[in-house]
RNA sequence: CGGAACGUAGCGCAGCCCGGUAGCGCACUACCUUGGGGUGGUAGGGGUCGCGGGUUCAAAUCCCGCCGUUCCGACCA
C-alpha cells in the first residue's frame, strides 16, 4: 500500500476535546474522527486494526464452537418489556419516535426469543451463539474517546444449555477463550470477581486492564490471587464484637457533633463503635442501614442485598418525617417510624455502640443492637479500602483503576424464563434453558492497546494488531535507487505475506516521515536511503524498542520475518 | 440530572475586560529551496466569529435565551 494514496490525514497537534493518550493518539493517527458526542467515524487505518481485533475475536470463538450470527439492531419495544428491562435500561436505552422500536443494547432478549422459536428438546443443546455487532447505549456522559461511547462495536456470545454443569462447561470455556482474545492482542489484562448488576444471574467475572482512564476500581492481592471489581470485593475485617459490660442504653446531648469524627474527637469513642445510620430508598422503599465508624457504604452491595432495581440516598426532608432527626443525629432507638434496618456485617450482635438518638443534638450510647435495634440481616456493606487483609490470605489489598474490557455472565434462567424458552428433558419434563452471556468490548481493546503501548511520538502496534506489521520509509524517493529499492522491498515483503505501508511521498522531508512513521507506530520501519544504499544496506528499525539493525539488501525480508517472530506475531 | 469551562478558517489559539469592517501558528495551493528526525522562503486561497433575540449609529466584543463540546460529580445493563 503507498501512503501517498492511502487516507490517514494525521494531525501534528492534539485536537483540544482528546484528553486521554488513546484517544489523542487516535485521532492524530488519522484513525477515528468524532462526529457527534460519543459518537466517531472508523477511518481506514483505524478499522484495519478494528477489523483484526474482531477476526482474533472470531477465530477464538469459533474454536471453542461458537456459530456466528447477525442480529437486528431494531428491536421491537415488547420483547423489552417482557423482561423488565425497558425499565431496567431507563434512560439509556434509544427509543425510536415514530416506530414502536428501540435501538438493541445487547441482545439477551433477541437470542432468548430464537431458542424459544428453535430449541426445545435437550439434545439441541449445549449451543453457543455469538454476534460482533453495534451496539446503542444513550450514555448520559460519553467520555474518553472510544471508551465510552454511544454506539460501539461490542461481541456478545449466548450459551444455551440443559444443565447447570452444562452452563459451567460453557462459561468455563469462554473463560479460556478470553484469555487466549486478550493475549493475542497483546493486552496485559486481569481477572477480577465482579457484580452482575441488572443483568440477573448467578456469577459474572470481568476482564479488566489496568489504566488511570479506567472508570472501574478493582481490589486484588497478587501472592494471594484475589481480585475483585470494588463493587463486590470483600475484606477480612474484624466483626466489632461485644463487651462484658453491658448496661441500659443512655441518651447523652451532643450538641456539636454531626459526624463520626466528631464523636470520636469530642468525646473519646473509638470509631468503631460508632454505628453510623443511613437511610436509603431502595425503588422507593426506605431502608435505615447501619455501617460501623467512618467504613463507607458500598451501594452496589447495598442494591444486590436489597434486590432493587434502583437505590438512592433519602433526602433530608424524608430523613426527618422518617427518623425525627437530620443526619449525624440517626439512630434505631427512638424511630419515627418503623422503616426495615440492615447493617453491616462487621456489626454483628455489636453492643456499647454510640449512635444517632433520632433527636437533633442528642446521641445514645451503650445501646445493644440486639437488644435495642430491630436489625433484620446482616450483609457485608462495606466499600474495601487498600491496605486491608484479603479474604483469602490475609495479605493487604491493593485498589487499582481499570478499565473493563470483558465480562462473562452466568445468567441462568431469568431470560429464559421471562420469555418461555423451554426444553423437554430426557424425561419429558419442561425446564427453562440455562444460558450464559459473555461480552467483550471492541473498541476498548484498541483503546486499551494503545494506552499500553505509547510513548510520547506515537503509537507502538503489537503486530498482531498493528494496521500494517511493516513500514518502509523512502528517504528521498525522487532518487531513483531509494525508489528501485524501496519498491522492490515492498514487493519482496507482500510476497512473503506481510502487509505493508510504504511512504512513498515526494516532496516530504525525511523528518517529517519518521515523525509520521512513529506516530503511526507500525512495529518495524525500513528506512530506505541513500545513506546506508551506498554500502549495500537498509536500516530497520524496530518501534516499540527504538533498536536499528543495519542489514544487507539481500536479508530484508529474513529480518523483518525474524523481528516480527521475536515480536510475538 | 447537579457544578464548571469553552465555542473565532481543517487543527491549535489570540482578539472580548475597554463596541468601530477579524488575526497568528500549523495544515492547504503555486513556485523556489532543503534532503537522515515535523527544512527555509515568496506569493496565495479559505471564516454566516455556535444559533436566535435584544441594546447601540455600530456587536466576535455588552445583555437574555437556546444549542453544542469538554471537565468534575451522579448514573453506567
Amino acid at each position: 500500500m503507498r501512503l501517498s494514496r492511502y487516507f490517514i490525514p494525521t494531525l501534528k497537534e492534539i485536537p483540544a476535546e482528546a484528553v486521554i493518550p488513546s484517544h489523542q493518539l487516535m485521532l492524530r493517527a488519522g484513525m477515528i474522527r468524532g462526529l457527534s458526542s460519543g459518537i466517531y467515524s472508523l477511518l481506514p487505518l483505524g478499522y484495519r486494526v478494528w477489523k483484526k481485533v474482531m477476526q482474533i475475536i472470531r477465530e477464538e470463538m469459533d474454536a471453542i464452537g461458537g456459530m456466528e450470527l447477525h442480529l437486528p439492531a431494531l428491536n421491537p419495544r415488547e420483547i423489552w418489556e417482557e423482561t423488565g428491562r425497558v425499565e431496567a435500561f431507563g434512560d439509556t436505552m434509544f427509543h425510536i419516535k415514530n416506530r414502536d422500536l428501540v435501538l438493541a443494547p445487547t441482545h439477551e432478549e433477541i437470542i432468548t426469543h430464537l431458542a424459544q422459536a428453535f430449541v426445545h428438546s435437550y439434545r439441541d443443546m449445549p449451543q453457543i451463539w455469538y454476534q460482533i455487532q453495534t451496539k446503542f447505549r444513550n450514555e448520559p456522559r460519553p467520555k474518553s474517546g472510544v471508551i465510552r461511547s454511544r454506539q460501539f462495536l461490542m461481541k456478545d456470545a449466548y450459551s444455551l444449555d440443559n444443565s447447570w454443569e452444562g452452563l459451567d462447561a460453557s462459561y468455563q470455556k469462554h473463560y479460556e477463550a478470553y484469555c487466549r482474545i486478550y493475549s493475542r492482542c497483546g493486552l496485559e489484562f486481569f481477572v477480577v470477581g465482579a457484580s452482575s448488576g441488572a443483568m440477573g444471574g448467578s456469577g459474572s467475572q470481568e476482564f479488566m486492564v489496568e489504566s488511570d482512564a479506567g472508570e472501574d476500581l478493582c481490589a486484588f492481592n497478587l501472592e494471594s490471587g484475589y481480585a475483585a471489581n470494588i463493587e463486590v470485593a470483600a475484606s477480612r475485617m474484624p466483626k466489632v464484637g461485644r463487651v462484658d459490660e453491658n448496661p441500659a442504653a443512655e441518651k447523652f446531648a451532643t450538641p456539636t457533633a454531626k459526624s463520626i469524627d466528631d464523636l470520636v474527637e469530642q468525646y473519646g469513642i473509638p470509631a468503631e463503635r460508632c454505628a453510623k445510620a443511613l437511610v436509603y430508598f431502595a425503588d422507593e422503599n426506605p431502608y435505615l442501614i447501619f455501617m460501623s465508624g467512618n467504613d463507607q457504604l458500598n451501594e452496589a452491595k447495598l442494591q444486590t442485598a436489597l434486590k432493587a432495581n434502583n437505590i438512592r440516598p433519602a433526602h433530608d426532608d424524608e430523613l426527618v418525617a422518617l427518623t425525627g432527626a437530620h443526619g449525624g443525629s440517626i439512630g434505631p432507638i427512638n424511630l419515627k417510624s418503623n422503616i426495615p434496618q440492615i447493617a453491616d456485617a462487621r456489626l454483628e450482635h455489636a453492643n456499647d455502640m454510640v449512635s444517632g438518638a433520632n433527636e437533633d443534638g442528642f446521641h445514645y450510647r451503650a445501646i445493644d443492637l440486639d437488644r435495642d435495634a430491630n436489625i433484620q440481616q446482616y450483609v457485608d456493606l462495606r466499600t474495601v479500602i487498600e491496605g486491608e487483609p484479603d479474604p483469602i490470605g490475609g495479605q493487604p489489598l491493593k485498589v487499582k483503576k481499570a478499565i473493563e474490557v470483558g465480562h462473562i455472565f452466568k445468567l441462568g434462567t431469568k431470560y429464559s424464563e421471562a420469555l418461555k424458552a423451554l426444553f423437554l428433558d430426557d424425561q419429558g419434563n419442561s425446564h427453562p434453558i440455562i444460558m450464559g452471556s459473555y461480552g467483550i468490548g471492541v473498541e476498548r481493546i484498541v483503546a486499551c492497546h494503545i494506552e499500553q503501548r505509547h510513548d510520547k511520538d506515537g503509537i507502538c502496534w503489537h503486530p498482531s494488531i498493528a494496521p500494517f506489521q511493516i513500514q518502509i520509509t523512502g528517504v528521498k524517493v525522487e532518487n531513483d535507487t531509494v525508489r528501485e529499492h524501496a519498491e522492490r522491498f515492498e514487493a519482496e515483503l507482500e510476497a512473503a505475506g506481510f502487509e505493508v505501508l510504504y511512504d512513498d511521498r515526494t516532496g516530504v522531508s525525511p523528518g517529517f516521515k519518521f515523525k509520521d512513521a512513529d506516530l503511526l507506530g507500525m512495529p518495524i520501519n525500513v528506512i530506505v536511503g541513500e545513506k546506508h544504499l551506498n554500502d549495500g544496506n537498509v536500516e530497520i528499525k524496530i518501534r516499540s524498542t527504538g533498536e536499528r539493525r543495519i542489514v544487507p539488501v539481500a536479508d530484508v525480508v529474513a529480518t523483518c520475518e525474524s523481528i516480527l517472530a521475536e515480536l510475538g506475531a
